[in-house]
DNA sequence: AAAAGTGCTTTGTTTTTCAAAGTTAAATAG
DNA sequence: CTATTTAACTTTGAAAAACAAAGCACTTTT
Protein backbone atom coordinates (compact mmCIF):
# COMPACT_ATOMS: atom_id res chain seq x y z
CA UNK A 1 0.00 0.00 0.00
CA UNK A 2 1.01 3.73 -0.56
CA UNK A 3 0.55 6.77 1.13
CA UNK A 4 -3.22 7.50 -0.35
CA UNK A 5 -2.75 11.56 -0.09
CA UNK A 6 0.28 11.84 -2.07
CA UNK A 7 -0.54 13.07 -5.23
CA UNK A 8 -3.06 15.02 -4.49
CA UNK A 9 -2.63 18.97 -5.20
CA UNK A 10 -2.35 20.99 -2.17
CA UNK A 11 -3.48 24.02 -4.28
CA UNK A 12 -7.26 22.11 -4.53
CA UNK A 13 -6.86 21.46 -0.19
CA UNK A 14 -9.34 24.43 -0.21
CA UNK A 15 -12.81 24.64 -1.04
CA UNK A 16 -13.08 27.88 -2.24
CA UNK A 17 -10.48 27.32 -4.50
CA UNK A 18 -11.61 24.02 -5.77
CA UNK A 19 -15.02 25.74 -6.00
CA UNK A 20 -13.35 28.33 -8.39
CA UNK A 21 -11.44 25.30 -10.90
CA UNK A 22 -14.60 23.93 -10.79
CA UNK A 23 -16.75 26.98 -12.23
CA UNK A 24 -13.71 27.62 -14.30
CA UNK A 25 -13.60 23.94 -16.17
CA UNK A 26 -17.37 24.82 -17.58
CA UNK A 27 -17.39 28.26 -18.09
CA UNK A 28 -14.58 30.18 -20.61
CA UNK A 29 -14.78 33.03 -18.55
CA UNK A 30 -16.51 33.99 -15.00
CA UNK A 31 -16.27 37.59 -13.80
CA UNK A 32 -14.75 38.70 -9.94
CA UNK A 33 -18.64 39.65 -9.01
CA UNK A 34 -20.14 36.14 -10.24
CA UNK A 35 -17.06 34.27 -8.99
CA UNK A 36 -17.69 36.19 -5.21
CA UNK A 37 -21.48 36.15 -5.50
CA UNK A 38 -21.93 32.32 -6.32
CA UNK A 39 -19.50 31.19 -4.03
CA UNK A 40 -20.90 33.52 -1.49
CA UNK A 41 -17.74 35.22 -0.36
CA UNK A 42 -16.09 38.76 1.03
CA UNK A 43 -14.17 40.45 -1.96
CA UNK A 44 -10.78 40.34 0.35
CA UNK A 45 -11.54 36.44 0.66
CA UNK A 46 -12.01 35.71 -2.88
CA UNK A 47 -9.24 38.02 -4.29
CA UNK A 48 -6.36 36.01 -2.17
CA UNK A 49 -7.58 32.91 -3.25
CA UNK A 50 -8.13 34.13 -6.77
CA UNK A 51 -4.10 35.30 -6.68
CA UNK A 52 -2.92 31.92 -5.34
CA UNK A 53 -4.15 30.62 -8.44
CA UNK A 54 -2.60 33.17 -10.35
CA UNK A 55 0.56 32.62 -8.60
CA UNK A 56 0.10 29.21 -9.76
CA UNK A 57 -0.31 29.84 -13.37
CA UNK A 58 -3.90 27.66 -13.06
CA UNK A 59 -6.13 30.85 -13.79
CA UNK A 60 -5.34 34.17 -16.38
CA UNK A 61 -7.09 37.47 -15.63
CA UNK A 62 -8.48 39.50 -17.82
CA UNK A 63 -9.41 43.35 -17.48
CA UNK A 64 -11.59 44.26 -19.76
CA UNK A 65 -15.07 46.26 -20.21
CA UNK A 66 -18.90 45.85 -20.55
CA UNK A 67 -19.86 49.11 -22.41
CA UNK A 68 -17.68 51.41 -20.91
CA UNK A 69 -17.75 49.81 -17.06
CA UNK A 70 -14.34 48.14 -16.13
CA UNK A 71 -15.02 44.18 -15.60
CA UNK A 72 -12.34 41.85 -14.86
CA UNK A 73 -13.24 38.20 -15.50
CA UNK A 74 -10.56 34.89 -14.71
CA UNK A 75 -10.44 32.00 -16.90
CA UNK A 76 -8.41 28.90 -16.40
CA UNK A 77 -5.04 28.31 -18.21
CA UNK A 78 -3.92 24.59 -20.24
CA UNK A 79 -1.31 24.24 -16.90
CA UNK A 80 -4.61 24.63 -14.40
CA UNK A 81 -6.56 22.12 -16.49
CA UNK A 82 -3.87 19.74 -16.36
CA UNK A 83 -3.73 20.22 -12.92
CA UNK A 84 -7.02 20.01 -12.00
CA UNK A 85 -7.48 16.73 -13.60
CA UNK A 86 -4.60 15.31 -12.04
CA UNK A 87 -5.77 15.87 -8.99
CA UNK A 88 -8.89 14.62 -9.44
CA UNK A 89 -7.68 11.29 -11.03
CA UNK A 90 -5.71 11.08 -7.18
CA UNK A 91 -8.80 11.59 -5.68
CA UNK A 92 -10.53 9.50 -7.67
CA UNK A 93 -8.00 6.84 -7.04
CA UNK A 94 -8.17 7.71 -3.37
CA UNK A 95 -12.19 6.93 -2.97
CA UNK A 96 -12.65 4.33 -6.25
CA UNK A 97 -12.63 1.04 -3.54
CA UNK A 98 -16.17 2.68 -2.70
CA UNK B 1 -26.57 28.15 -10.32
CA UNK B 2 -25.93 27.91 -7.15
CA UNK B 3 -22.99 27.46 -4.58
CA UNK B 4 -20.98 24.63 -5.94
CA UNK B 5 -19.30 24.49 -2.66
CA UNK B 6 -21.86 24.77 0.16
CA UNK B 7 -22.49 20.83 0.78
CA UNK B 8 -18.50 20.09 0.45
CA UNK B 9 -18.14 19.25 4.56
CA UNK B 10 -14.99 21.27 6.49
CA UNK B 11 -14.13 18.53 8.33
CA UNK B 12 -13.25 16.58 4.85
CA UNK B 13 -11.44 20.07 3.81
CA UNK B 14 -7.90 18.68 5.09
CA UNK B 15 -6.23 16.28 2.87
CA UNK B 16 -5.46 14.45 5.70
CA UNK B 17 -8.53 13.84 7.33
CA UNK B 18 -9.84 12.52 3.68
CA UNK B 19 -7.03 10.20 3.99
CA UNK B 20 -7.86 8.51 7.08
CA UNK B 21 -11.28 8.67 5.88
CA UNK B 22 -10.61 7.16 2.48
CA UNK B 23 -8.80 3.94 4.40
CA UNK B 24 -11.29 3.38 6.67
CA UNK B 25 -13.48 3.07 4.32
CA UNK B 26 -12.34 -0.21 2.86
CA UNK B 27 -10.42 -1.38 6.31
CA UNK B 28 -12.34 -2.46 9.27
CA UNK B 29 -9.99 -1.56 12.11
CA UNK B 30 -6.97 0.17 11.35
CA UNK B 31 -4.08 0.44 14.24
CA UNK B 32 -2.42 4.44 15.04
CA UNK B 33 0.70 3.21 13.54
CA UNK B 34 -0.36 1.70 10.17
CA UNK B 35 -2.36 5.46 9.64
CA UNK B 36 0.83 6.70 10.75
CA UNK B 37 3.21 5.24 8.54
CA UNK B 38 0.66 5.12 5.06
CA UNK B 39 0.07 9.09 5.91
CA UNK B 40 3.47 9.93 6.53
CA UNK B 41 2.46 12.05 9.30
CA UNK B 42 4.28 13.03 13.04
CA UNK B 43 2.45 11.43 15.98
CA UNK B 44 0.99 14.83 16.95
CA UNK B 45 -0.12 15.21 13.74
CA UNK B 46 -2.28 12.15 13.24
CA UNK B 47 -3.29 12.32 16.61
CA UNK B 48 -4.92 15.64 16.41
CA UNK B 49 -6.64 14.92 13.08
CA UNK B 50 -8.06 11.82 14.59
CA UNK B 51 -9.20 13.62 17.20
CA UNK B 52 -11.53 15.84 15.46
CA UNK B 53 -12.54 12.65 13.28
CA UNK B 54 -13.92 11.30 16.70
CA UNK B 55 -15.34 14.58 18.17
CA UNK B 56 -17.08 14.29 14.85
CA UNK B 57 -18.23 10.71 15.84
CA UNK B 58 -16.88 10.13 12.41
CA UNK B 59 -14.61 7.28 13.78
CA UNK B 60 -14.39 4.91 17.10
CA UNK B 61 -11.12 4.20 18.51
CA UNK B 62 -10.86 0.36 19.91
CA UNK B 63 -8.04 0.29 22.55
CA UNK B 64 -6.67 -3.23 22.57
CA UNK B 65 -4.01 -5.74 23.26
CA UNK B 66 -1.96 -7.81 20.47
CA UNK B 67 -0.75 -10.27 22.90
CA UNK B 68 -0.18 -8.07 25.97
CA UNK B 69 0.91 -5.17 23.90
CA UNK B 70 -1.65 -2.38 23.67
CA UNK B 71 -3.37 -1.65 19.90
CA UNK B 72 -5.24 1.09 19.73
CA UNK B 73 -6.92 1.05 15.90
CA UNK B 74 -9.79 3.13 14.51
CA UNK B 75 -13.13 2.32 12.49
CA UNK B 76 -15.18 4.20 10.84
CA UNK B 77 -19.05 4.98 12.24
CA UNK B 78 -22.12 4.74 10.67
CA UNK B 79 -22.03 8.13 11.01
CA UNK B 80 -18.92 9.09 9.34
CA UNK B 81 -19.88 6.00 6.58
CA UNK B 82 -22.47 8.56 5.41
CA UNK B 83 -20.70 12.06 5.99
CA UNK B 84 -18.12 11.03 3.54
CA UNK B 85 -20.44 9.63 1.44
CA UNK B 86 -22.09 12.26 1.22
CA UNK B 87 -19.09 14.72 0.71
CA UNK B 88 -18.08 12.55 -2.61
CA UNK B 89 -21.55 13.24 -3.22
CA UNK B 90 -21.06 17.24 -3.18
CA UNK B 91 -17.53 16.80 -4.82
CA UNK B 92 -18.69 14.84 -7.76
CA UNK B 93 -21.80 16.91 -8.36
CA UNK B 94 -18.99 19.40 -8.49
CA UNK B 95 -17.25 18.12 -11.19
CA UNK B 96 -19.17 16.04 -12.48
CA UNK B 97 -19.36 18.97 -15.35
CA UNK B 98 -16.48 17.42 -16.92
C1' DA C 1 -22.91 66.59 -6.21
C1' DA C 2 -23.89 62.30 -3.79
C1' DA C 3 -24.39 57.45 -3.72
C1' DA C 4 -23.22 53.14 -5.35
C1' DG C 5 -20.56 49.52 -7.84
C1' DT C 6 -16.15 47.10 -9.32
C1' DG C 7 -12.02 45.11 -8.04
C1' DC C 8 -8.76 45.26 -5.40
C1' DT C 9 -5.01 45.98 -1.26
C1' DT C 10 -4.00 46.42 3.49
C1' DT C 11 -4.53 45.32 8.22
C1' DG C 12 -5.40 42.57 11.90
C1' DT C 13 -7.72 38.69 14.00
C1' DT C 14 -8.97 33.95 14.31
C1' DT C 15 -8.39 29.30 12.94
C1' DT C 16 -5.83 25.56 11.43
C1' DT C 17 -1.85 22.94 10.88
C1' DC C 18 2.08 20.89 12.37
C1' DA C 19 6.47 19.57 14.55
C1' DA C 20 8.94 18.79 18.68
C1' DA C 21 9.27 17.40 23.09
C1' DG C 22 7.42 15.30 27.05
C1' DT C 23 4.68 11.25 29.10
C1' DT C 24 3.04 6.64 30.52
C1' DA C 25 3.19 1.99 30.12
C1' DA C 26 4.75 -2.12 28.27
C1' DA C 27 8.45 -4.91 25.67
C1' DT C 28 12.81 -6.12 24.65
C1' DA C 29 17.90 -6.00 24.69
C1' DG C 30 22.13 -6.20 27.22
C1' DC D 1 17.60 -5.97 36.50
C1' DT D 2 18.70 -1.68 34.20
C1' DA D 3 18.59 0.71 29.76
C1' DT D 4 16.57 1.38 25.52
C1' DT D 5 12.80 1.09 22.47
C1' DT D 6 8.04 1.21 20.88
C1' DA D 7 3.12 2.64 21.06
C1' DA D 8 0.07 6.16 21.55
C1' DC D 9 -0.68 10.02 23.08
C1' DT D 10 -0.81 15.24 25.22
C1' DT D 11 1.04 19.67 25.55
C1' DT D 12 3.28 23.57 23.85
C1' DG D 13 4.38 26.80 20.67
C1' DA D 14 5.27 28.47 16.17
C1' DA D 15 4.04 29.11 11.40
C1' DA D 16 0.72 29.27 7.88
C1' DA D 17 -3.79 29.94 6.11
C1' DA D 18 -8.32 31.82 6.10
C1' DC D 19 -11.09 35.52 6.60
C1' DA D 20 -13.65 39.93 7.53
C1' DA D 21 -13.53 44.73 7.56
C1' DA D 22 -12.00 48.86 6.03
C1' DG D 23 -9.84 51.72 2.79
C1' DC D 24 -9.01 53.12 -2.00
C1' DA D 25 -9.20 54.46 -7.07
C1' DC D 26 -12.10 54.77 -10.56
C1' DT D 27 -16.41 54.92 -12.85
C1' DT D 28 -21.32 55.05 -13.39
C1' DT D 29 -25.83 56.03 -11.94
C1' DT D 30 -29.12 59.15 -9.63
Amino acid sequence: MKNPIADLNKIFDSRIRLGVMSMLVVNDEISFNDLKQMLELTDGNLASHLNTLEQAEFIKVHKGFIGRKTSTTYSITALGKQAFKAHLDALEKMIRKL
